[in-house]
DNA sequence: CCGTATCCATTCCGATACTG
DNA sequence: CAGTATCGGAATGGATACGG
């Protein structure tokens, strides 16, 4: 019996897990927004299998969450640049990270312009800002 | 060998996967927050085995993210309900929706008193709301 | 330095049968 | 309905050796 797939699943989140949603991709993701490009950069830095990042790496390439990029220091060697879709991935990223921090931060996400950090919250449509706990999930949500 | 753990890392991510990090983990969030409570309700909602359940229902109760309550409707039997760390997964379970929705949507995050939808967005300190593009995620930040 | 190919242990998953 | 026990097959993950 093969693992079920959830590609062709009808909710976003299985098909979200389809793709990100083993041991490794999301921690290469996550180095990605931290600034790594490179095969080695990624692999010392995560500790990881050469071969089970060339394969991360590849099926990261063909859901589109990463490209690779011709050179950047001049060396014949590619490297791998988040796509327009990847760096959407970053509220996942940092929706994780604010989950498990308790203390000891390696990072944190910051205002591109001024530095300064920001936080991930929910935005009602008339632009009021919710607490977690005043959301609820609704199935089935018709317009 | 052994697969690697990431429940010791210093990476709230890594610690994160390591708990919500398989294929039926967040699944079993999910479905938890659209309103699944029962056993039977996680099994033939999700179509995973009932060994699977089981375990993963353990590790959960284990790791804090569920609880199980004594009754509901006066059956003898156990429910599953979210913790307060479980409620706070919402985060997580949203963005991984937000991101791969293309048209479809099985369910949508609403503002608990309005019912009116809800987005998640990244908000600097001065209240403002950036666009995930003007975040960046800088390395170890004190303060 | 950047990958690829192979080998092997572990783990995971799904089906089934069984108990209360 | 709510689980537990077991079993076989498949996929995964890691080490290592190898090639550009």
């Amino acid at each position: 019996m093969k693992r079920t797939r959830f590609a062709g699943d009808a909710c976003p989140v299985a098909r979200a897990v389809d793709v990100v949603g083993d041991w490794w991709s999301l921690l290469i993701v996550r180095d990605a927004f931290i600034g790594r490009r490179r095969f080695g950069e990624f692999q010392t830095g995560l500790g990881v299998a050469k071969n089970i990042l060339t394969d991360r790496l590849r099926k990261l390439v063909a859901a589109g969450v990463f490209e690779q990029v011709p050179a950047a220091d001049g060396s014949k060697h590619k490297e791998y640049a988040l796509t327009e879709k990847g760096r959407e991935l970053l509220p996942v990223v940092v929706a994780l990270g604010q989950w498990a921090t308790c203390d000891a931060t390696p990072f944190t996400p910051v205002d591109r312009e001024t530095g300064r950090p920001v936080r991930l919250v929910f935005r009602s449509a008339d632009g009021r800002t919710l607490d977690p706990r005043d959301v609820r999930l609704t199935p089935a949500e018709t317009g």
